[in-house]
RNA sequence: GUCCCCUUCGUCUAGCGGUCUAGGAUGUCACCCUUUCACGGUGAAGACACGGGUUCAAGUCCCGUAGGGGACGCCA
């Protein structure tokens, strides 16, 4: 009929968004873009297990999506700070609207209790009153004697009459406050299914693997697998793209389709991410959620693209590309069936490129919302962005491009993530921490006549900051007065100024220092000379 | 245990029967740049799990074996 598709990202909020669902909802949101302008990437909330579902949790996810810039085009999206739901016309829905994209709400519209009625009355669903301990019995039994760990119930029907009967009795039992289960029944199921995996091929499901099924707890709200049934059928999903982990569950939702006389729409189960041990990835691997990575210092948009490459190429085998750019070229064919280990190390790498490419503005911008609190941050641009009117000599210099750039490199390329320049900035406007590598350079000989003669040059200084030239001035004087040259000369002169020896190019970090600072600093380590004396 | 899926450098991958003495990226190492560190540049080492077939020809197709992973919930 037309060749829009519509794919949906599901996902439960019972959790921060991990890294593998936010790589789900990305190859579901390119998708949708790389087909056509009108098909639509729609967000649906699995909520029905309301113990562990939170609306701080959907919250987060959203947000956490939002930064990552796949954004839905139908569904629960955030507005600012409310969760709101839109329908396929953009109408925004209200309480009182009988559409929602929440299973939790679409349960409370009797939209799932339909579709079980209609498999109670034709036997194809039924009561089960199995008690827990029945169950476990059912249970620990069947792993003894090694057979298949299938539970039979006793209430399951076998024709259609005999359902009739069953759901009287059924009727009975819970008028008496009985609080039965559902199953579906699994007894007119094929032998045999077979889907045809965007990503697999044909994979054949034997229906043996599952016995009858709960579709619906006792406390009456139905489970992920026939809800997921019925909203995809009811949505019209086009392609069910999903992590490989749910190719079981592919059999029994197959098994309703059929009962419900749904179509059956494509699917394509991608493989796992796994951790560094060749594991599903897990909390147990550390930073699993997006909301990690980020607090650590990953861009979100270093964060996609590294997840883009988990399972995916670019048919141009570039490496880095954004959101957009992969939506003009995403395939389906291009999705790896073998499972993907997540590599920090790479992403980091990534992340330090990203960082690079940031103009002088957004680093500043993202630096600040990462560590809202950090004042230095806004000292450091600020230094820099001194406009060339002012009367002190380093600041019309700091004024200039070109050391503008080059101090700003100072930051950009020795930080591969944002909590980097922290330990960057402290260097420049923090207290001065003299680290134990220091100890041997301090020991040198020279150190001490060096350290004395840079705090007297600094003296005489009237301005509140050094130019690179006059730094380069002063270190020649160095030179010539205490006989000193290279490794010499500028490893005390850095822990003098740093408080370590190796780092930071002189003349690039002094003229963001104050001379008074700078004072202050080299009398410390000075201090720690004459002690150590 | 049962069923399902997977198998190219350490890691992410290219490869859709001949263009593969297997390409790229990352990581590692070396050298260059640099009076430090980093950045940058150049280069090196590094893989088709194994065994059978099919074919004139197999990393590529088929079958086994081994290994790994996943599912087996009134979680999703």
């Amino acid at each position: 009929m037309n060749n829009n598709v519509r794919v949906r990202f599901a996902p439960s909020p019972t959790g921060h968004l991990h890294v593998g669902g936010a790589r789900t909802a990305l190859f579901n949101y390119l998708f949708a873009k790389s087909i056509s302008k009108d098909s639509k990437f729609i967000l649906r909330v699995e909520d029905t297990d309301k113990e562990r579902s939170s609306q701080e949790f959907l919250k987060s996810q959203l947000k956490d999506l939002n930064s990552l810039g796949i954004t839905p085009d139908e569904g629960v999206f955030l507005d600012g700070d409310d969760i709101k739901e839109k329908d396929d016309n953009n109408n925004i829905l209200d309480s009182k609207s009988t559409k929602s994209y929440k299973q939790s709400k679409r349960s409370e519209l009797n939209i799932y209790k339909e579709k079980i009625d209609f498999l109670l009355q034709n036997g194809l669903a039924y009561y089960c009153f199995l008690t827990d301990e029945e169950i476990d019995t059912q249970k620990t039994l069947a792993k003894e004697s090694k057979s298949t760990q299938q539970i039979t119930s006793p209430y399951r029907p076998k024709n259609l009459e005999d359902a009739k009967t069953k759901n009287l009795e059924a009727t009975e039992k819970i008028s008496k406050g009985l609080k039965p289960s559902i199953r579906f029944n699994t007894i007119s199921a094929k032998p045999e299914y077979i889907i045809k995996d965007l990503v697999r091929g044909e994979v054949k499901l034997p229906s043996n693997m599952v016995g009858d099924f709960v579709i619906q707890r006792s406390n009456g709200m139905p489970v992920y697998n026939f809800c997921c049934v019925v909203d995809d059928a009811l949505m019209n999903i086009t392609h069910v793209l999903r992590a490989e982990e749910h190719l079981s569950n592919t059999l029994r939702q197959l098994m309703i389709y059929e009962a419900l006389n749904f179509t059956i729409p494509q699917f394509a189960h991608m493989s796992l991410i796994l951790g560094e041990d060749k594991k599903k990835l897990s909390k147990r691997h550390g930073a699993t959620s997006v909301e990690d990575y980020i607090k650590e210092g990953y861009l979100p948009e270093a964060l996609i693209n590294f997840l883009c490459l988990l399972g995916w190429s670019h048919p141009e085998s570039k490496e880095i590309f954004s959101i957009q750019e992969a939506a003009k070229v995403f395939d389906l064919k291009r999705l790896n069936s073998a499972p993907a280990v997540f590599d920090t190390k790479k992403l980091l790498w990534m992340n330090g490129e990203y960082i690079k490419k940031l103009s002088p503005d957004d680093l500043k911008n993202k630096l600040n919302k990462h560590s809202p609190n950090n004042n230095h941050i806004d000292q450091f641009f600020t230094l820099l962005n001194t406009t060339s009117g002012s009367a002190d000599v380093s600041q019309r210099k700091a004024s200039s491009n070109t050391l503008r750039n080059t101090q700003i490199s100072i930051l950009q390329n020795s930080i591969k993530t944002l909590v980097e320049a922290k330990g960057i900035l402290n260097l420049i406007f923090g207290q001065l921490n003299i680290t134990d590598e220091s100890n041997e350079v301090l020991s040198w000989n020279e150190a001490k006549d060096v350290l004395e003669f840079w705090i007297k040059q600094l003296n005489i200084k009237t301005e509140i900051y050094l130019t690179e030239e006059e730094f380069i001035d002063i270190q020649d004087k160095i030179k010539q007065t205490c006989k000193v040259k290279g490794k010499t000369l500028f490893m005390p002169l850095r822990v003098a100024v740093i408080g370590k020896p190796h780092g930071a190019e002189l003349k690039e970090i002094i003229p963001l220092i104050l001379v008074s600072n700078l004072i202050n600093r080299a009398e410390q380590v000075l201090k720690t000379i004459n002690k150590a004396d």
